[in-house]
DNA sequence: ACGGGCGTCTTTTTT
DNA sequence: AGACGCCCGT
């Protein structure tokens, strides 16, 4: 043990060898926080002779609990199943999995998606007679779910808002809703830590059973914690207050979902005593790389202010690129992406292109695949989503807990057996009128409903059965499959798209598999809650030598040495939404610092001229956040400022999709992987588009702040204003939009057609 | 019951 | 641009 905290510097030493009371790491990206976190557990078990079972250590993704795990166990040389170690969803609902039952649920509950979510809201909606124009089915739900975020149960927060008249629906949408999640044995997300904190509280046995247990309590990325998580962490440290936290001010960009920032900075008043530890060296990025964070992230107010250094050296200067459109960004990757793999021997896997939203990454992906370079999507379509997936889902759901209706709902007429619309009404009906399940309704339909009865009977002889069978999960899942009818439906079909989805039930006939072969505790149950916590990231393979695509939220605690940081335009990044106000501008900051800390030696900055996005093209000014970088620190700067200000040269970038077809899709769990498929022979040289290089013209930042100080009156633009722009010529407003201080304008040109501009940025002219 | 056609809205980010 | 819901005709 003695030289593993040798391996460990001054501050890292510190951090690990105060065990006890409670101890806040602040550690900037890439400063060895994961290490600080798995010394710790090891030292704890080695040097202080702490069980393993007395050791909760909760993480933010299963991929980070994993790596925690296999670290730790390596440093320790032997294996530690007994330490709690996991996310927090992970850890609570196996808590849930022995205690539910305080709050009247069966330990056989379902864990309900963000889709079983909307259509559960919708139902509520349209049981309440609910006008679905004024409240909308999403905002319903986000309602709900901030209302949990502040621990309100529906009670709580009807008695809150009494006597507003919106709150006043929502919270009736919300008290059904949660009925009707009892009624089916559910609970969403939210619930998941919610109830754990509730059955804590209320059952004083339950607390001390698991506050005795954990003697030290650690938390990774604390940052991004809610109030129902520090309640959480708060109640299993009471007994002995041996609480360490990790986190970085600078990283939190979960917001959107309820964390609260406030949690981290707040921690020594809520720990009185706690000792503060931070961490500032960086062991993974060059010098010049953290300049650009450091620059950026110092506009943020900030309460533990911090500077990364590093050893590393200065390294190449990161790089900035303006593309025409998304389409010469995705070819300035490509050529890099070659180019440096040519020069200095670098693997596809050692690239990551991040974006701020999925929707991005198309572009991209229709480039690669022309430039036959293999890549990988995080994120977007997952693979637990996708409806042959959750219809097999929906059969296992079923067969583990009758109550739950949405599964039937799902799939009882999944293959057609003649049960529409009206039958489910029917049956529905029944049910609440005799007060049992939809799945019981059916059973003794044969004297009110005799036509589904009919239409039902081998389903339900099919369940049955099935309920009963003693098997594997994947020997379940191929029975549930064949006895229904469900596969030999899509081979019916006869098209390609059936023959995929085949496909991908096979992969998840694997995937149960593999939970067989690793899982203690193989039951169904256990499996079914496993997969509704699996998240994008956690299957990310290192083995495949492939580019990594995906968003800067799901590239958080990863590192590559190469990192393309695309799209960096207003109204993209930072994203339009966040233009009004300022905290939601730094939390696009924090954001942007996460990507760029990601770069272990190579970082691209790109933005583009003009982007086409649902469908309308924006020309939208470069980030507010490329103006904060001293561009001294920046390679390109000028030729990229200057490319911004050229004249549209309207090049032709349209592809061709045959390309597709010479790609292999491969997909695995909820990574989809694209790789070339070598046996088909096609050149890719054709139909290759340039980029243009190496013109010169005065500072951008000149410019824009110059086309800023025209000072434009905004108050002249109305919807139907005729206008004059220099390049489209003469056009009519359709849509005005406020977006921070600035007005997104719609017009239709008479000649270019429909077109999105910044106000302040277009420089129109008003026409008399 | 089901499919075609049309209008709508969408996209921030995720355990 | 594309997905999705809604309406109507079969």
């Amino acid at each position: 043990m003695q030289n593993i905290i040798e391996e460990l510097n001054d501050k890292q030493k510190e951090a690990v060898e105060n065990t006890e009371g409670p101890c806040l790491v602040i550690a900037g990206a890439g400063s060895g926080k994961t290490k600080v976190l798995t010394y710790k557990i090891a030292y704890l078990i080695q040097e202080k002779n702490v069980k393993p079972w007395n050791i909760l250590a909760i993480t933010f993704t299963n991929k980070a609990a994993e790596e925690m795990r296999q670290r730790a166990e390596k440093l320790i040389g032997e294996n530690i199943n007994d330490l709690w170690l996991g996310t927090f969803h992970s850890i609570c609902v196996r808590i849930l999995r022995k205690f539910i039952d305080r709050l009247g649920y069966d330990t056989s509950f379902a864990i309900f998606d963000t889709s079983d979510q909307k259509t559960l809201v919708k139902n509520c909606m349209k049981e309440l007679n609910i006008d679905t124009k004024l409240f909308t089915e999403k905002s319903v739900l986000n309602a709900i779910s901030n209302a949990k975020n502040e621990m309100l149960e529906p009670e709580q927060y009807n008695f809150k808002y009494s006597g507003d008249y919106r709150k006043e629906i929502i919270g009736k949408v919300y008290s059904l809703y949660q009925k009707k999640l009892k009624d089916n044995n559910a609970i969403d997300f939210d619930d998941i830590i919610n109830f754990t904190v509730k059955i804590l509280m209320e059952n004083p046995d339950v607390l001390d059973y698991y506050s005795t247990k954990f003697k030290y309590v650690l938390v990774d990325e604390y940052q991004d914690t809610n109030k129902s998580q520090f309640t959480l962490i708060t109640l299993l440290a009471s007994k002995y207050g041996n609480i360490t936290v990790v986190g970085d001010n600078d990283q939190g960009i979960y917001g959107f979902r309820g964390a609260d920032i406030s949690n981290i900075l707040n921690f020594e008043k809520d720990f009185p005593g706690t000792k503060i530890i931070k961490l500032e060296q960086n062991y993974r990025c060059t010098g010049n790389i953290l300049k650009v964070a450091n620059a950026v992230i110092k506009n943020n107010q900030n309460k533990y202010e911090k500077k990364l250094w590093t050893n590393n050296g200065e390294g190449t200067l990161p790089y900035i690129f303006c593309g025409n459109d998304e389409y010469s960004e995705a070819n300035f990757l490509i050529e890099n992406i070659n180019r440096l793999k040519r020069e200095e021997y670098l693997k596809y896997s050692d690239f990551a292109i991040l974006y701020r939203m999925n929707s991005q990454s198309r572009a991209i992906e229709d480039k690669l695949r022309i430039e036959n370079i293999p890549y990988k999507i995080i994120g977007g379509l997952k693979f637990y989503e996708r409806k042959e997936i959750k219809d097999t889902i929906a059969y296992l759901r079923l067969i583990a807990n009758q109550s739950d209706n949405f599964a039937l709902e799902r799939i009882i007429n999944e293959p057609k057996r003649g049960v529409g619309k009206t039958s489910i009404e029917n049956l529905r009906e029944i049910a609440e009128e005799n007060n049992i399940s939809m799945y019981e309704a059916i059973k003794s339909a044969d004297k009110y409903l005799p036509r589904i009865y009919e239409n039902t009977k081998e389903f339900v002889n099919t369940i049955e059965e099935l309920k009963t069978t003693e098997c594997s999960i994947s020997e379940l899942i191929m029975q549930v499959l064949n006895k229904t009818g469900y596969v030999q439906s899509l081979k019916d079909e006869n098209t390609i798209e059936a023959e995929t989805r085949i496909q991908n039930i096979e992969e998840f006939v694997t995937v149960a598999n593999e939970f067989e072969k690793e899982s203690a505790d193989n039951t169904l149950v256990e499996f079914l809650n496993g997969i509704s916590l699996a998240s994008d990231t956690d299957n990310l393979e290192e083995s495949d030598d492939v580019v990594t695509l995906m968003t800067l939220h799901s590239a958080k605690g990863l590192e590559y040495p190469v990192i393309f940081l695309v799209g960096l335009e207003e109204g993209i990044f930072p994203g339009h939404q966040s233009m009004d106000n300022p905290e939601d501008i730094e939390e696009e900051r924090r954001l942007f610092y996460v990507g760029v800390t990601r770069a272990k030696q190579n970082l691209f900055i790109t933005f583009a001229k003009r982007r086409t996005i649902f469908g309308s093209t924006s020309y939208n000014p470069p980030s507010r956040f490329l103006k904060e970088i001293p561009k001294e620190v920046l390679d390109g700067y000028e030729d990229a400022m200057n490319e911004q200000l050229e004249d549209e040269d309207f090049e032709d970038t349209n592809f061709d999709w045959k390309y597709k077809n010479h790609y292999n899709k491969i997909e695995s769990s909820n990574v989809i992987t694209y790789k070339v498929d070598k046996s088909s022979n096609f050149s890719s040289n054709e139909n290759r588009s340039t980029t243009k290089f190496g013109r010169t013209a005065e500072s951008f930042l000149a410019s824009i702040q110059a086309k800023k100080n025209t000072d434009i009156d905004l108050s002249k633009y109305k919807v139907g204003q005729k206008i004059y722009h220099k390049k489209f010529g003469q056009g009519v407003i359709s849509k005005l939009e406020s977006e921070g201080d600035d007005i997104k304008v719609d017009i239709d040109f008479e000649k270019a057609g429909h077109k999105r501009l910044m106000a302040k940025f277009a420089g129109l002219e008003i026409l008399e």
